[in-house]
RNA sequence: GGCUCCGUAGUUCAAUGGAUCAGAAUAUCAGAUUUCGGCUCUGAUGAUAGGGGUUCGAAUCCCUUCGGGGUCACCA
């Protein structure tokens, strides 16, 4: 418990500011308005005090106020050993015995980097696919976001419930349902060999093709082109079908059933080759009619209003958005209804305090208008809406355009890390001893992290560029890079043989440039977990962890560990190289990225 | 067109809703290392789209011009 409670070295100075400013101007400052930054390289210290904000409260000059605080500082509390002022900021140098005790108190705990935030029951719903196509390349930004999330959040203390959500049900799975009808004969996983997703989507792909054709044999009858659209045979087969479906004719569902099937054993076989796993997973077809009833309701009670056609609406008009519709003019729903309904559903499930939606950035508008009309409704659910948004991943030849084909599917994306792990591996031959099953894992666990870390290092909300052929270099600020620097210590650990880690606290020590960079980036690391849960945001992590890794190596271009000057020294060292890996492979683990001991 | 998001080194990304010389990676160039793993390290070159404004201080806030994305479906 004490190791759980130990203050950050940033509340520390911030609580020691406070009592300075009190005794030296007997006046209050809370901790929240001091500015305190990390010291720039180029500048002597390690933490800085910004004083231009304090110039109001104290009524004196910037530097004035650095220099009287840093005296007080000095003399008055032993965790600092040094200060400067320069152009009103206050530069404060960290004694080593801080960090060297930090160390003591940290390197064998198992659970360092646990972060506390108020914590909350927490849903996040991820992947969220439709039944009539494989996963592709795109929807791996928003798996592997909902998971490192799921975990980051978990690990802020927080109860969280991973959901998927099928989108099954619709025309647009009629039209691969249509297509197999026609032109399968029969065909099945089994009798094609291939993948159930990827047997369906090929039938999409027919679908779209047909009705290209379609069209234009329709047009050269001589129809306009909007017309010839809405006539072509094969899409009003769709339509037929969907009928169908909705009237639970028994053939149709039986179909539907039927490569529904073919379709979760393909995504299931996706989903265990990344990692990935949901404690419970939602179907739409089993969810969209339950948002019609409240709908219903909604508009007994004045909410809502009809038009002449007896569709149902919402005014949103109030809100500086537009009326949007809520129920067809037949009574069906459409795509809000059944979000609606499915919102709903969750929360009378699980009553968490927060519901995570990760979805992309083309649907804030929709999040925006799900949550405000449930708020409209006072729906309890409403306020928890919270809508993770991401940037659309482009490859570098451009937007990825499932009509004009260059879709990477996410099943061949993986595969081929994986294969170009192996082969930079291979070309390294440091893998002899490993048995074929654990070469196939490495080469899983190198190409897996190349593509998770790449997709989660960048922020989020903003649109990214993947580069297969940067991913996989495995240099720099790369998944690999970080793997193989954990590699690298567990080797140094082996060969230090269970030595002693005992470090006689009494002997003074000095810390070099390197070792104390390392032990503040290792200090640091909790603090930021707690960033990367409360922005929910995973590239927080990949810089935290890669900091680490990049200073590891260079201190040991600089330090031996086994050969150090003294054994006391190697204790600290071997404590330093424990702590990395720890912090590494925590990181990793949020990630959902695996970190080898040999590659 | 309305609403909205975004323009940072050649390229890909950083910079708590303000603060000391805008950081990395990659690429390029120059070096180190027979070492605990050469998937390592050190150094150099190189950027805030243009113009105004607010401030002691702006990549960040406001206005504007230009350029790009998304969205405005009885699709999901």
């Amino acid at each position: 418990m004490r190791k759980n409670r130990r203050m950050n070295i940033v509340m520390l100075i911030k609580t020691s500011i406070q009592q300075a400013i009190a005794a030296l101007y007997n006046k209050e400052i809370s901790t929240e308005d001091l500015q305190i930054n990390e010291t720039k390289p180029e500048f002597t210290g390690d933490y800085t005090l910004v004083t231009f904000a304090l110039t109001k409260l104290l009524q004196k000059k910037p530097d004035e106020i650095a220099h009287e605080i840093g005296h007080y500082l000095l003399s008055n509390d032993t965790l600092y050993t040094h200060f400067e002022v320069i152009k009103g900021f206050l530069n404060l140098t960290v004694s080593d015995q801080y960090y060297i005790g930090f160390l003591q108190q940290s390197f064998d705990h198992e659970n360092y980097g646990q972060a506390t935030i108020p914590p909350a029951k927490v849903m996040v719903e991820y992947s969220s696919p439709n039944t009539n196509k494989p996963l592709h390349f795109g929807h791996l930004r928003n798996i592997f976001l909902g998971h490192a999330v799921s975990a980051i959040l978990k690990n802020a203390g927080n109860e969280v419930v991973k959901v998927n959500l099928i989108n099954d049900r619709g025309i647009h799975i009629c039209k691969s349902m249509i297509a197999w009808q026609l032109f399968a004969n029969g065909a099945t996983p089994e009798s094609t060999h291939t993948k159930g997703d990827h047997l369906v989507g090929d039938y999409y792909v027919k679908f779209n093709d047909e009705y290209k054709e379609q069209v234009a044999t329709l047009q050269n009858d001589g129809l306009n082109e909007e017309d010839a659209k809405k006539q072509a045979p094969i899409l009003l087969a769709a339509q037929e079908m969907l009928r169908k479906w909705e009237a639970g004719d028994p053939e149709t569902m039986e179909l539907w059933q039927k490569m529904n099937d073919w379709v979760y054993a393909g995504f299931d076989v996706t989903y265990n080759k990344l990692g990935i796993t949901f404690e419970k997973t939602y179907q739409e077809s089993k969810t969209y009619l339950s948002g019609k009833s409240i709908v219903e309701k909604a508009l007994a009670n004045g909410l809502l209003y009809q038009k002449e056609d007896h569709s149902v609406w919402i005014d949103l008009t109030e809100a500086g958005l537009d009326q949007k519709l809520l129920l067809r003019g037949d009574g069906t729903s459409v795509y809000m209804t059944q979000d609606i309904g499915t919102a709903m559903l969750k929360y009378n499930d699980y009553h968490m305090n927060q519901s995570v939606y990760v979805i992309g950035d083309e649907q804030n508008y929709h999040m925006q208008v799900l949550k405000l009309i449930l708020q409209k409704m006072k729906e309890p659910c409403a306020d928890g809406i919270h809508h993770l948004s991401y940037g659309m991943v482009e490859l570098p030849s451009g937007k990825m355009k499932s009509r004009e084909g260059n879709v990477v599917d996410a099943d061949d994306m993986v595969d081929e890390m994986t294969a170009i792990a192996r082969k930079n591996t291979e070309e390294l031959g440091k893998v002899d001893g490993f048995t074929d099953e654990e070469l196939h894992r490495l080469y899983n666990t190198l190409g897996l992290g190349a593509l998770k870390f790449y997709l989660l290092r960048v922020d989020p909300k903003k649109k990214m560029i993947f580069d297969p052929q940067e991913s996989i270099d495995f240099h720099g600020f790369t998944g690999p890079f970080v793997q193989y620097s954990h590699a690298r210590i567990c080797s140094i650990m082996r060969k230090a043989n269970a030595h002693n880690l005992n470090v006689d606290a009494s002997q003074p020590f000095s810390l070099s440039v390197n070792e104390k960079n390392l032990l503040r980036l290792l200090e640091q690391y909790p603090v930021l977990m707690a960033q990367a849960a409360r922005e929910m945001n995973p590239s927080v992590v990949c810089n935290a962890i890669y900091q680490v890794a990049k200073e590891f190596n260079s201190f040991l271009v600089g330090h031996s560990v086994l050969k150090a000057e003294n054994e006391n020294l190697k204790a600290l060292r071997l404590q330093i190289c424990l702590l990395c890996r720890h912090v590494i492979a925590h990181g990793l683990n949020l990630l959902g990225i695996d970190a080898p001991e040999r590659m």
